[in-house]
RNA sequence: GCGGAGAUAGCCCAGCCUGGUAAGGCGAUAGACUGCUAAUCUAUUGUCCGUAAGGACACGGGGGUUCAAAUCCCCCUCUCCGCGCCA
């Protein structure tokens, strides 16, 4: 969410920003048409307050027909306010409804652009391998080991859902012990939070209103399946003022995800694009000033896990079209599948500056006595679970159909280097 | 799920029955004073409107009654205790 002072005060800053995402820029004149009513109303409505209070307290020391005529009087002004206050709590729903799908503002150093086309390649890491043979979709060599089953997955939950069996659920749970490792070593404090949350915790980390197609619902419950950790580990700090003495605070989380991917229909066959998949995430809150070098490091932090297990990488900058509407600068780590022939996006590291800190209310003080501030909130995923499985199938197997389990990973395999 | 007790400012806690506009304490910060970083005194320590002066709002959340609600009524959330059920 934007700070309601910034759409006033510099009005056309944000209009440049919805344009440059792509946004509808009547959100903008939505709100400066319903803030500016809601200010006089706001106003107004004080004034009559401030009457009322005046009064009632005068009136238990009056007697006779005065008394019965401030009464009277005041009962008049009670129903003005009454019918102002709901105006004003019209208006407030709204200035709400503008901001809270208006998108974060794009830093200087995105690049404008209307789609991942515009996308800038920051960096590609490893040369890609030279099998010697025809390399076989992960899809492929998962069912011809028997560690991936659609079928089953299908038959228990639906479309979109896999069991991993064996070495297969074996590997996922190294690689997700692999990460906590290494994501504690660089000073990432580990927590498991719930995995489902509330409508104040999505609206917090600006998951709703916009994504609730995206989301599974349960309604009778008024819950949300977790689609991110971000979410969850964010809202940890909602509603808090937090010790400037404690900032930075890094946290990671492995947790399930679970994403409708409404609309979109999954012609894409194996574990890329599924309905449940776990990740191991980061999150951060910083003080303002040094969140884009925070943002930075995060990217260096997801990147080792990726240089650890020896896959071929590639960082893109996305432009200000491609970058979810909370983040402010997001930077995307693609892995590259061979078999397909694709680069698969497995992490994104974001600043989402204040935007979700002002939703959320996390706030530090800078000093003490000072007023308290907005933090600046980071996240990033390091890194997908499925996605990595992919990668590692498809880059590490042999051409007898085993799989080589990534040196970095033996130790949480009882040294197992082989599958298959 | 049932019964009981609770939720008040950064923290603790009074006020609720009997409606009159949040008392007191602790901590923190600033200032005053003082041989002293102690003690004491004063101010500040939530949100919003306003350039400001100032004002409004805020007693878990939301409604209602009333000239006036922390206080009375209704609904909801969470916490604690007991019972039930349960991995």
């Amino acid at each position: 969410m934007l700070d309601a002072n910034l759409i006033r005060e510099d009005p056309e800053r944000v209009r440049r920003a919805i344009m440059d995402r792509f946004y509808d820029v009547s959100l903008l004149d939505a709100f400066l048409a319903a803030d500016g009513e809601w200010r006089q109303a706001v106003d107004a409505a004080n004034r009559l307050k401030r009457e009322r209070n005046r009064v009632s307290q005068q009136i238990p020391a009056l007697g006779g027909d005065e008394k019965a005529a401030k009464i009277e009087e005041m009962r008049q002004v009670s129903e003005e306010i009454k019918s102002l206050d709901a105006r004003i709590s019209e208006l407030d729903a709204l200035r709400q409804e503008s901001l809270l799908n208006m998108p974060n503002i794009p830093h200087h150093s995105v690049p404008v652009g209307a789609d991942e086309a515009d996308n800038i390649i920051v960096k590609t890491w490893m040369k890609e391998r030279d099998f010697g043979f025809e390399p076989k979709e992960h899809f492929v060599i998962g069912e011809e080991l028997d560690i991936i089953d659609f079928a089953r997955g299908a038959k228990v939950a639906g479309s979109g859902f896999y069991v991993l069996k064996g070495d297969g659920a074996r590997l996922e749970r190294a690689l997700i012990n692999f990460m906590l490792d290494l994501h504690r070593q660089q000073g990432y404090r580990e927590v498991f939070p719930p995995i489902v949350v509330n409508d104040d915790s999505a609206v917090g980390t600006g998951q709703l209103p916009k994504m609730a197609d995206d989301m599974y619902q349960m309604e009778r419950d008024g819950l949300w399946l977790n689609p991110t950790a971000e979410v969850p580990v964010t809202n940890l700090h909602r509603d808090e003022i937090l010790d400037a003495s404690e900032l930075p605070l890094r946290y990671t989380a492995y947790l399930p995800s679970f994403r409708r991917e409404a609309g979109r229909h999954s012609d894409t066959r194996g574990i890329a694009r599924v309905h449940q998949f776990n990740k191991v995430e980061m999150v951060k809150f910083v003080r303002p000033e040094g969140s884009f070098d925070e943002l930075e490091s995060l990217l260096t932090d997801a990147e080792a896990v990726i240089r650890a297990l020896e896959l071929p990488y590639r960082v893109l900058l996305l432009c200000s079209g491609d970058m979810s509407f909370h983040a402010s600068k997001c930077y995307d780590i693609e892995l590259h599948a061979p078999a397909g022939g694709r680069w698969l996006e497995t992490s994104s590291c974001s600043n989402f500056t204040d935007f979700q800190a002002r939703r959320a209310m996390i706030k530090y003080r800078p000093e003490p006595h000072l007023k308290s501030e907005f933090v600046h909130t980071l996240n990033g995923s390091g890194v997908a679970l499925p996605r990595t499985m992919v990668a590692i199938l498809e880059n590490y197997q042999n051409e007898d159909g085993s799989v080589t389990v990534p040196e970095v990973l033996r130790p949480y395999m009882q040294g197992q280097r082989t599958i298959g």
